[in-house]
DNA sequence: TTTTCTTATCGTAAAATTACGATGAACGAT
DNA sequence: ATCGTTCATCGTAATTTTACGATAAGAAAA
């Protein structure tokens, strides 16, 4: 990209909507998160065997949902256990709120 | 991309709800959103004004914004004033707020 | 008809996204 | 110490996104 400019400065809770509506861009993450809303918490095998993707796919999307702040990982040996992060999602929940009034 | 597998099939709500995200992921929609909310209605033209991008940077924001169905343009020749469409954003609002229970 | 104003679209380039298979790291079990 | 299981990360490739300037399209005005 020509990006002559700077990065643009915006309020934080503008970027903060951004980046969760972002990670939400895709139907993949949306059933994820639907499928972790109903189980509560699962394994990333338990993913692979719902969605007809490469584990390292289910992986990455995974980790774009951690990097949001929407879910967060809870070790659990061999295995990791993956949960709604609550708190990231109440913040969530009241921006998408508030922005569409 | 390596595609050899064809596209998922995922249901309706969960495609909406993600093409609406996607639109609402990135900060500048964000903002163009807000700025028509105060405004309820604006010119393309205004927007450049207030946000320090091209004017064809703009146009595409506002191209992604429609297409996913969340603003429309009325011909006001010479200009265009581009409002929220209102009914989509009420459906768009009624995912998000399922969504996050 | 030509000019002017406004906005969309085109062409381009850099970066991000999305997918895959392969490999690596962490841990328990053997 | 080695093996198996689980998941993350790496490397790669195609596509999409995001930005820019330049150009085209549309309608009113001169």
């Amino acid at each position: 990209m020509k990006r002559s400019l700077e990065h643009i400065e915006y309020k934080e809770d503008t970027e903060a909507l951004a980046k969760f509506a972002k990670a939400l861009g895709h139907p993949t993450r949306i059933a994820i998160l639907k499928h972790l809303e109903s189980q509560s918490c699962c394994f990333t095998g338990d993913l692979v065997d719902v969605f007809p993707l490469a584990q390292s796919t289910i992986s990455q999307h995974l980790k774009e949902l951690k990097n949001a702040g929407l879910i967060q990982g809870e070790l659990k040996p061999p295995k990791i256990k993956y949960c709604i992060n609550k708190e990231n999602w109440k913040i969530a929940k009241s921006l998408f709120q508030q922005f569409f009034d």
